[in-house]
DNA sequence: TCACCGTTGTTGAACTTG
DNA sequence: CAAGTTCAACAACGGTGA
């Protein structure tokens, strides 16, 4: 066993119990802080806690191969920071249940080594111009028999020598290598409980007050000494932490300079991926944000389909081939005007563009048949209407929102299903289900818009005029009819002409008495209120079938 | 073997705190 | 102002590579 792992070994003692020491003044510090609260001592002891986590966690690692066989340092540094906790009650008492220390063997070979290191002391043997050997009987006397006595139970061969610094050392030993004492067979002076102030145990207690007072004196330099060594024990532990909290640092072969170095690109590191990940967590949220409209458009549009389908289911029901009577349809009339109105449909429901076929094509397979073509284009009972000019895009837009819906479709056979409705698709599919689940005779649901509405079916107003499907509605089920085989059956609308407005209409501008435009009213039409659906409330007023503003929608039948 | 580097120990001065 | 703490300078020692 070399001489170096034994002061190694002592060296860690000595840091062992200073810790213990400083801990437990800590702690007491920290009690009194926390009675008074107001003298929160700002001492330094604060600055000795960050040490005291890491310190749990590895000891420090040039401590541990000192001493392998007789004293396993590694288990030693973990008592040395787990002690000083419970032993906080401040009293200088032995440590009650105190890690097994084997350090037997390494006390008697600490003081070997520690003399000759600190007789060298240029301090002591130099500088000091009192010779110590004077003092050493006054002072060390106390001190060394309990040195000696736990330095040396084993019997070490050296002498010590009568200077006074081995005592420091060998108080200190003695004061970690307390809870040992027990074990120690040879009877010793009862060993004082120096876990009091480590640092002032030596000085206060043993020194006189002269070398105490005198500022150059022994005392306090070996004082000093104590601290100073204590303090490079805690810098090369903080050292020793902030080691091994930087990865890929080579526990060895690292000086404290390439320590701080590595930490400070690791800082730098660390900095610059949290810069990276703040830019990738805005550019999600962005994307999540851009995602979500997509979403909601999505589902706009997807209901405007939805409201499509139902129309065209709507009219695949109510459009039986039978309705040779039905009135014309004028969709030729009004192409122009209806690619327009379509366009601002479009425009303004957000629509994707169809395929431009002609109405007329599109159409086809939803008007009459043939035979019906001819009373299609013939001028009807609507002169009127068919021949005013159409709607500014922005009035039909204004008539697509904000007006009801009414369906006036035509059932087979001479039955008339009159829905005058301002609902959505789903309210649409409800009324139209319900009244064409009749046995085939001639309804009328009428279901009242959520606002008060001059546009309100009432018994009193019998007259219909006549339906208005709006040509992108029309598009939609001849687009989706192609698409979709849900209907076998042919679309058949009856009467299609423009959305007109009040003012178009009338030609007053005003809400005139819309009999003035009513030509022919209905006959055999039976209003019936729909209870299910009175007062719904409009919410998508996506109108797939539009009548004009004013109060009565009219279907002309045969 | 020697120069270089890093660590450790010592000491005095400067600074802080109660 | 005294005690405590920190800092810087210096010396000694050990490890390492040429």
């Amino acid at each position: 066993m070399s001489i170096e792992t034994l002061l190694e070994a002592a060296r860690f003692l000595e840091w062992q119990a200073q810790q213990q020491q400083r801990a437990r003044e800590e702690h007491e510090k920290l009690r009194l802080e926390r009675e008074q609260e107001q003298k929160a001592s700002t001492t330094r002891v604060n600055h000795m806690l960050p040490p005291e986590e890491p310190r749990i966690e590895a000891p420090p690692l040039p401590l541990s191969p000192p001493a392998p066989p007789p004293a396993p340092p590694p288990p030693l540094a973990t008592p040395v920071t787990v002690i000083p906790i419970p032993v906080v009650t401040g009293s200088p008492q032995p440590m009650p249940p105190p890690p097994p220390l084997p350090l037997p063997p390494a006390q008697p070979l600490t003081l070997a080594p520690r003399q000759p290191a600190l007789v060298s002391a240029p301090g002591l043997s130099i500088k000091d111009p009192i010779p110590p050997l004077p003092r050493p009987p006054a002072t060390a006397t106390p001190l060394l028999p309990d040195s000696k006595g736990t330095a040396a139970p084993t019997g070490s061969p050296k002498p010590l020598q009568p200077f006074p610094t081995p005592i420091l050392t060998i108080a200190q030993h003695h004061v970690v290598q307390q809870p040992i004492q027990p074990q120690l067979p040879p009877p010793q002076p009862p060993p004082p409980p120096t876990l009091a102030a480590l640092k002032l145990a030596p000085a206060e207690e043993v020194k006189p007050i002269e070398q105490k007072k005198r500022p150059g004196g022994i005392g306090t330099r070996e004082v000093h000494n104590k601290l100073e060594k204590n303090r490079r024990a805690h810098l090369k532990e903080c050292f020793e932490t902030l080691k091994r909290n930087i990865p890929n640092v080579d526990d060895k072969k690292t000086s404290n300079l390439s320590v701080l170095r590595s930490a400070l690109r690791y800082i730098q590191t660390l900095k610059r991926k949290e810069k990276e990940y703040e830019h990738e967590m805005e550019r999600l949220a962005r994307e999540k944000i851009a995602t979500q409209q997509q979403l909601t458009e999505l589902k706009h549009e997807l209901s405007q389909w939805m409201d499509a389908l139902e129309m065209e289911r709507v009219l695949r029901q109510a459009g039986q081939p039978e309705d040779d009577q039905a009135s014309t349809s004028t969709a030729s009339e009004g192409e122009d005007n209806m690619d327009e109105d379509m366009e601002d449909d479009r425009s303004a429901l957000g629509l994707p563009k169809l395929s431009q076929r002609p109405q007329a094509e599109l159409l086809k397979p939803a008007t009459l048949p043939p035979s019906a073509a001819p009373a299609a284009t013939a001028p009807h009972s609507h002169p009127a209407a068919l021949q005013q000019k159409p709607p500014p895009p922005a009035a039909a837009a204004q008539t697509l929102v904000s007006a009801p819906a009414h369906l006036v479709a035509t059932a087979g056979g001479g039955s008339t299903v009159i829905a005058h409705t301002a609902t959505t698709h789903a309210s649409v599919i409800q009324t139209v289900n319900h009244v064409l689940q009749g046995p085939g005779g001639k309804h009328i649901a009428h279901i009242a818009p959520s606002a008060p509405s001059p546009v309100q079916l009432a018994p009193a107003t019998p007259p219909i005029g006549h339906i208005t499907v709006h040509p992108a509605a029309l598009n939609h089920v001849a687009h989706l009819g192609s698409q979709l085989p849900l209907y076998p059956q042919p679309v058949a609308v009856s009467h299609i002409a423009h959305t007109l407005s009040h003012q178009q209409v009338n030609g007053t501008g005003g809400l005139g008495p819309p009999a003035t435009v009513m030509a022919k009213p209905a006959v055999g039409a039976q209003v019936v209120h729909h209870p299910q659906l009175v007062g719904q409330t409009v919410l998508n007023p996506v109108t797939m079938v539009t009548m004009p503003s004013f109060p009565v929608s009219t279907l002309k039948l045969a």
